[in-house]
DNA sequence: CTAAATGCAAAATTTTTGCAGTCCC
DNA sequence: GGGACTGCAAAAATTTTGCATTTAG
């Protein structure tokens, strides 16, 4: 399970390595861009587009949620952060680029980054090396988390 | 990896099954039911509500799209047919309940069924048990299939 | 017969696009 | 300065909803 903040300190590194990135790939470090990375990066739920644009307003009243969704798809396309797979409306997205798998609450649809390096370890099955050329493999558990549990748990006794 | 085609026995049977869980679930046995699990039923590709529409249309011409959506939402709700996790912009459902994995090729964006027993038997980290109920875990395999290897590599001999 | 399901049309939601003006390099 | 980027508005794509009619049980 990663930690729900993220300090001050890796943040500031991963924007600089962020920027590195950008200006291999010729892309411009403008102020949105700047902003809307930072945003999901220390994001730990990974958030749509409307909700970047929603949490960005206050400090940017004029970013327009097309340049949000323009930016998104830029930096998707680059690989500098991940949509993630769900089963949702809206597509969610995520600065974290190290292997690392997903826990989603069925209850609360939140989403939480977890570690399995021993699974990470495993080769695939022999008659999927046929198929073709693997690049990742990631798991996603269902389950409900410890919070909806506990507020299932309430109302039953109401 | 699975079959490409079904038996129509096996579909048979799949169909009288069906049949039951919605008298089970007292959802009515209309014509636009049972041609929509049929369809989905059938096909190996995970399609859209969109795509099931377009494939039914020759012999339902008067299926509305809407009835689609709401049939699937419907079945989905209980639990008769499942939404696949993806990155995509539209929905796409399976009625494969069994347990089993997806292989999504990253250029024509195919996804394919597979089995990895040896996957399902493990339990998951200890860390995660603290987290909550655990009712499924699923793994997503991403590459590049063989049919588009090989238009990859016809095109750059060109 | 009656409640549930469907089809139609209209609306809501989510994402994309054309274009004129702005800003990074 | 020039091409890339942004904001605005409008459109496209995907999904949902209200209502009158039809249908399964």
């Amino acid at each position: 399970m990663t930690d729900a903040t993220k300090s001050t300190h890796v943040l500031q590194h991963q924007m600089e390595s962020f920027e590195e990135s950008c200006r291999a790939a010729d892309l411009k470090l403008t102020h949105q861009r700047l902003e809307i990375y930072r945003e999901l990066a220390k994001a730990t739920d990974h958030p749509s587009a409307e909700t970047l644009h929603k949490r960005l307003h206050q400090s940017m009243p004029t970013l327009s949620l097309d340049t949000v969704y323009r930016t998104l798809t830029t930096f998707e396309q680059h690989h500098l952060i991940k949509k993630v797979e769900t089963v949702d409306s809206q597509a969610h997205y995520e600065a974290q680029m190290q292997q690392h798998h997903h826990l989603i609450c069925d209850t609360c649809k939140e989403i939480m980054d977890f570690q399995w390096s021993s699974f990470d370890a495993v080769s695939v099955p022999e008659d999927i090396l046929q198929w073709g050329a693997i690049k990742n493999k990631s798991i996603t558990i269902y389950g409900t988390c410890r919070k909806c549990q506990a507020l299932k748990e309430k109302k039953k006794l109401e």
